[in-house]
RNA sequence: GCCCGCGUAGCUCAGUGGAUAGAGCGUCCGCCUCCGGAGCGGAAGGCCGAAGGUUCGAAUCCUUUCGCGGGCACCA
């Protein structure tokens, strides 16, 4: 019996105590599901429900009396050994063994597929993240988005959803032009340009930039006149950042459906598309030699420019034709993360969203995440590419690897700040708690490994009643939480409820190891204790690799 | 000034109205005669920033306030 069957049968039960007129309510008074939870307290039994103290009042009872009569009603369903009505009105359900342990057989053979589930089905969802401007390599901040972005897709397909990973490439605009400047004045042994950037990079991309032309027979790009020489810089160094981007993540573990590139919506003409659109619809005026967007109308503080008075299109043109373009390309749901330092696009965005006649939060949605700080000796260091402190996904995989980078950068609600001490990460590794949860799976590999050496077979036998240990009904109820742990941080977009499950998991099992031994002493007899055993130590195992899997952290068979 | 996020154990952080507020790391005391001690058991450590309110019940929701971070461009 899982969690949710035993909603089910609560919720039935709720039924039919108010088809005979126990409880005067109206159906529609229940909710769809009704919620049950694990009790903080082991002595509360497996399951609890505050039901009753939700409707007792409506169906004017007192929310004991309510949880009595539905303890009745509920003790009578298979499965359930026990109901007690306690406090103000909880209930308090203990289930048999034999019931709670089938959930063991089902998690074994759903393998890959056990937690996978249509919370999200049939959404087409397009998720944006990173998109960090091709003018540096990916600094600490933006891997955060990197390891959060893509649990998060992972989440969101186990639920059902369509995903495309999406990354914005800004190659457009005056910080490319500052970038290219900066490789020009650094190919030519000049300081980097006011605004520019100086980090060591820059002349190294330079130097790849000439040798690219040399090896490819074209004229130094040194030699030529400023303007052409500027735009050599351009087009080839922001083509050797891309790689360079692109290589990095990839060794992150990332890759992105897409790569879209902002250069190709003002080529192509569909920025000149989209202000049609919205020309057409009436959203759009003059003023001030500039063309505006009407966002007040849709809840923004101001009105935007979207094509500047100078003829440029302003950032956000690029936006809209691109928010259409995601929304052309068949994506009911487009989501953009964007950093703390970005929140005050999401209003114009919305309202953006709107004017397209759209429906904010529902056809767009913008994930706002805090910043990463970065530490040294306990103190924070501001990034600074000329001082040096400017810490890459590159450094950072380097200093711990991807496991242990992705996981503690996933691990907490991006709506909190993170302190990343690089001394800390850097010498003591065993302090990330992915090691935690990454040894629970090599140490259920290692018990697979000792039981089959010992002759037990999970093909010989499982009697789900034989899992009676207080250790063992613990570790079958964190197993079963795991479906509705994926749909709920698909829905909340919200992956580190993963990480947080997993560790509360990795413990179950670490207990339950110390305290239930799985392969047989000695010359002892294989029985069927010892093969369900294996059947829960092998039905945790694929939960745990399952999760770690959705956060994109290797489960290892031995560490 | 206005907008958003966050103030929870010594540190880093979980906890989207429930029962005695949790984990990892750090500190202290135990446990290797049998599955790997990267583990387990126990202890110490909290006025959940503060004050009001909502209700059977608030770390959680509302108001106010203090502190920290971020944002308020014809930059991208």
């Amino acid at each position: 019996m899982t969690p949710a069957s035993l909603s089910d049968a609560l919720h039935a039960a709720l039924t039919d105590a108010v088809a005979d007129g126990t409880f005067a309510l109206d159906p529609a008074d229940l909710p769809t599901t009704v919620h049950v939870e694990r009790p903080r307290q082991r002595e509360h039994g497996d399951w609890a429900t505050n039901i009753a103290m939700q409707l007792g009042k409506k169906a004017g009872m007192a929310p004991r009396a309510f949880a009595e009569e539905l303890a009745r009603r509920l003790a009578a369903v298979p499965g359930v050994s026990a109901v007690d009505v306690a406090g103000p009105g909880f209930l308090n359900i203990t289930l048999l063994a034999s019931a709670a342990g089938e959930l063991v057989r089902t998690a074994v053979e759903a393998g890959a597929a056990f937690g996978r589930g249509d919370a999200l089905a049939g959404e087409s969802i397009n998720l944006e993240f990173v998109s960090a401007n091709p003018t540096g390599p990916i600094h600490i901040g933006g891997v955060r988005w990197a390891a959060v972005g893509d649990s998060l897709a992972r989440i969101m397909q186990a639920a059902g959803a369509k995903v495309a990973r999406e990354y914005y490439f800004n190659d457009h605009g005056g910080q490319i032009d500052r970038f290219a400047q900066s490789l020009l004045a650094a190919a030519r042994g000049q300081d980097a340009p006011e605004d520019g950037y100086g980090g060591a990079y820059i002349s190294e991309i330079a130097d790849q930039v000439i040798a690219g032309a040399a090896t490819a027979g074209r004229p130094d790009p040194r030699t030529l006149p400023d303007d052409e020489a500027q735009e050599a810089f351009r087009a080839a160094g922001v083509d050797l950042m891309f790689a360079e981007i692109k290589a990095s993540l990839h060794a992150f573990g990332v890759d992105f459906d897409v790569y879209f590139h902002e250069n190709s919506l003002h080529d192509s003409g569909a920025v000149d598309r989209a202000i049609a659109r919205l020309r057409a619809l009436g959203r759009i005026y003059e003023k001030d030699a500039a063309t505006w967007l009407r966002t007040t109308d849709f809840g923004d503080d101001k009105d935007r420019v979207i094509i500047k008075s100078d003829g440029e299109a302003a950032y956000i043109a690029a936006d809209l034709a691109y928010y259409l373009d995601k929304r052309e390309r068949g994506f009911d749901r487009v989501i953009i993360m964007l950093g703390a330092d970005h929140h005050g696009y999401v209003g114009r965005m919305m309202a953006m969203c709107a004017a397209f006649g759209d429906t904010p939060w529902t056809n767009l949605e913008i994930l706002i995440g805090q910043m990463v700080n970065l530490l040294k000796d306990g103190q924070p260091v501001r990034m600074s590419k000329r001082a040096g402190t400017v810490v890459t996904i590159d450094d950072l995989v380097d200093a711990v690897g991807v496991d242990a980078a992705r996981y503690s950068l996933a691990r907490s609600s991006t709506d909190s700040m993170l302190d990343i001490d690089l001394d800390l990460l850097t010498k003591a590794t065993n302090e990330n708690p992915v090691f935690y949860v990454q040894y629970a799976h090599a140490r259920t590999a290692n018990v697979a490994r000792n039981a089959a050496d010992a002759g037990v077979r999970r093909a010989d036998g499982f009697d789900a009643s034989l899992l009676d240990h207080v250790a063992e009904s613990v570790l079958i109820g964190a197993l079963s939480e795991y479906p509705r742990v994926v749909a709920q941080a698909a829905e909340l977009r919200e992956p580190h409820r993963v990480a947080r499950y997993l560790e509360m998991l990795a413990g179950s099992y670490h207990k339950w190891y110390d305290q239930c031994r799985v392969a047989p002493f000695g010359d002892e007899e294989v029985t069927d204790l010892h093969r369900t055993r294996l059947w829960l130590n092998d039905a945790t195992r694929q939960v745990l690799a399952n999760g770690l899997g959705l956060l994109g952290v290797s489960a290892p068979e031995r560490m």
